[in-house]
DNA sequence: CGTGTTATTGATAGATCTCAAAGATGGTGG
DNA sequence: CCACCATCTTTGAGATCTATCAATAACACG
């Protein structure tokens, strides 16, 4: 069973940020309080509005948060990789998720309740120093995304979202980059706002010009440089 | 000069989220280490870009703080009222602002130098927590922005937007609530994402209808309960 | 009273959504 | 191994919202 050998693995907080600069006791002590969690793909750590009780970090796989709007239309907040750190409402106030975990890969999750991970902030400030740091890079990105939605066309706002999945979860293969965990049309339109024909129809354009290669819920990026032109805006050299 | 009473009020980081549950050593710590800064209406407290050197405090007046696009549009992140911290990037390993701070009516800020900041909050380990509260606090609030930006039509985001002000900065005034301060057409529309045209065409509308009372760069909501029904766009009663 | 800013309003064009239908794709069970 | 089914994707046509272009009007300030 992997559970037992991951639990031993002294090394497992070592690139996440919320525990940058934990010393080694710091660090045993906060694996020693955490649970894991296994999730298999579209089993969904927390649901929002449902109370907040922990706190998380991604060990494996990849986990999207979204959220409902009273109509049922959903968008994609943030996709979380390995490391990365979710659930962070648990630890700064908040009563509720404002938002729902859904892995998209099989996943594994290290988890805290809120009153563990409260406690080992008390303990040991930096935590609350590198979850404020995390907290502050997620509002900048979320508002260059607002500040995408309001003054860019559908397709820069396509180049943009799909941009951002090759630099969080891209992989050389040969002749591209892959973005390494399913995406069907309709993730892409919840990230940026628009439906998935448009997004099917840009896609499909792009895939002609030769900049990606499309398939089933599958997407590489032939010539990122392209992507960056559209992103961008920029002219076409004359 | 206001500048010297101001100085020796201790009362006056009370009510102020970052510094709750400080004992009162510490916010007269805090106070002896800040600097005033006044802003006269349209004055910068600092610039997008510019290096992150200070973290604030209003202590009254109203800022916007907003973002210009490489191509020279303006958003508006948000608005800043008393007691509210704003340039908190300082505080959490940001080098440069990322945006504009500008006051929208004379104003009055305190200032911690980041290394003042710093150290204060390793001296006060609550006030990390705090600021952390705050951040996740706006975090949420940019993200429903975001979805209401990827799901709502302009009128309805005008609504959401003009809720909020209402809600920020709204004051009683006979048979109605009048927004704080001079908002022009163009400053909602940079708000919530359109043009000027489209929000001055809105709400003439609503002013036909009752809803609100228009003025230069002056607002007044008539009918609240109006405003909710078509932000959430409710149906008309039948 | 001029002047610059802010706001209103009309006409038009274009981007994007909506509605609709058919075409792939991959997994499952017989 | 094949047929079937659910899901995902493509593509077309039309409707509609909203930006854009253009001009005028109202207002505040010196």
């Amino acid at each position: 069973m992997p559970l037992q050998e991951k639990q031993l693995d002294p090394a497992l907080l070592d690139a996440v940020d919320v525990f940058g600069g934990l010393d080694p006791s710091g660090k045993d002590e906060a694996l020693a309080a955490a649970h894991w969690r296994k999730l298999e793909t579209g089993e969904r750590a927390f649901e929002q509005d449902q109370e907040a009780d922990a706190f998380y970090v991604l060990s494996a796989g990849r986990l999207k948060v979204t959220q409902v709007t009273p109509e049922g239309q959903e968008i994609i907040i943030r996709y979380i990789g390995p490391k990365e750190m979710f659930g962070c409402v648990a630890v700064c106030g908040g009563l509720t998720y404002p938002g729902t975990a859904t892995a998209v890969t099989d996943s594994w999750a290290l988890g805290w309740t809120r009153a563990t991970i409260g406690a080992l902030a008390q303990t040991y400030p930096g935590i609350a120093l590198n979850a404020m740091r995390t907290m502050g890079g997620r509002l900048q990105d979320t508002q260059s995304r607002l500040r995408e939605m309001q003054t860019e066309r559908v397709e820069r706002r396509i180049a943009h979202g799909i941009a951002r999945l090759v630099a969080q979860a891209g992989r050389r293969v040969e002749g591209g980059i892959l973005i390494d965990f399913p995406v069907s049309r309709q993730d892409i339109a919840e990230l940026t706002g628009t439906t998935l024909h448009t997004v099917s129809r840009t896609l499909s354009a792009w895939q002609e010009r030769g900049v990606v290669e499309l398939g089933r819920q599958k997407l590489t990026v032939r010539d990122p440089h392209a992507l960056v032109v559209i992103a961008e805006d920029l002219p076409l050299k004359e």
